[in-house]
DNA sequence: TTCACTGCAAATGCTTTGCAGCGCC
DNA sequence: GGCGCTGCAAAGCATTTGCAGTGAA
């Protein structure tokens, strides 16, 4: 996970050289980009793809999963990992970073901002020398129902 | 969620009813207990396995599996996913928790303290009502180096 | 026409599981 | 002596990658 985490951007993983990257706009493209803006949860690779297929829009697995990481190393998406460890996607609208509170047991995720993290990742980095900083944070944790849950029966 | 986290518990290994399961001592568990008693860290199952072999104690990777597995079950150890999507593995008692601050190209580390994002982590987490938190941080950067290597020539 | 994008399928790498033998209780 | 624990190796999965055909610019 190190994107997600442009500050305010210089420029993350710069490309090879001069010209930016340039993305053809093909149908697989543009059926993951619409599938994705029909949601407003995380999907995993696997999840969207057979979303595709039940939709007859029909997009190979590989493809889905080059096009998903594009799209994260991008900054169009935010990615994080579920509870199963596997990569999950959403569109991401807001354009200011921010990081997750996850449930442990559930996967229940709460956006949160770190002003105060921001801060000091960007200070700490300084104080030792490191340029093109980014930072990746993630709390988890048990949810409030997954807390009383476990109370009241285990 | 796999383990560590019974959501869905049919699948635990813990037939029995009545409170406590019994564990064997084998000098296996106490060997990986051991070394988790030496970190600091969150490890993953592989790390750990390499680290025992290159210390002599060689451990079946699939044991090291089972055993951590079992020793996050019965709460023994936190468990919580690194950003590769891997399970790792702390001791509960932690005395000296740190974050690292890491060279996106050459990899050097360095060890940082975060008491501020420490505190806003729990406090954070206790807002939305979440408890039995953790959390992971890690900062991505060039370090001093490589950021003067790119300057000159790239 | 050119070259990035796709699909397919094989290849990876982490994690789990079946089974037989061993060792702790 | 019983039964849980180990090791080994094969199985299972999600994800990645090589290669050649296809289509966007």
């Amino acid at each position: 996970m190190a994107h997600g985490a442009n500050a305010d951007g210089t420029k993350l993983s710069a490309p090879p050289s001069a010209g930016g990257r340039e993305q053809r706009v093909t149908k697989q493209r543009l059926a993951v980009s619409a599938a994705l803006d029909e949601l407003d949860d995380f999907v995993s690779t696997q999840e969207l793809y057979r979303m595709l297929q039940n939709q007859g829009t029909s997009v190979s697995l590989a493809t889905a999963y080059r096009i998903l990481q594009s799209l994260a190393d991008d900054g169009l998406v935010d990615v994080l990992r579920n509870g199963e460890g596997e990569a999950v996607y959403r569109r991401c609208a807001v354009t200011g970073h921010h990081h997750h509170l996850l449930c442990r047991n559930c996967g229940k995720a709460v956006e949160v901002e770190a002003p105060a993290v921001e801060t000091w990742a960007a200070r700490t980095a300084a104080e030792h020398g490191y340029t093109e900083v980014a930072h990746t944070v993630e709390i988890y944790g048990l949810c409030p129902d997954c807390t009383a849950r476990k109370a009241a029966g285990a």
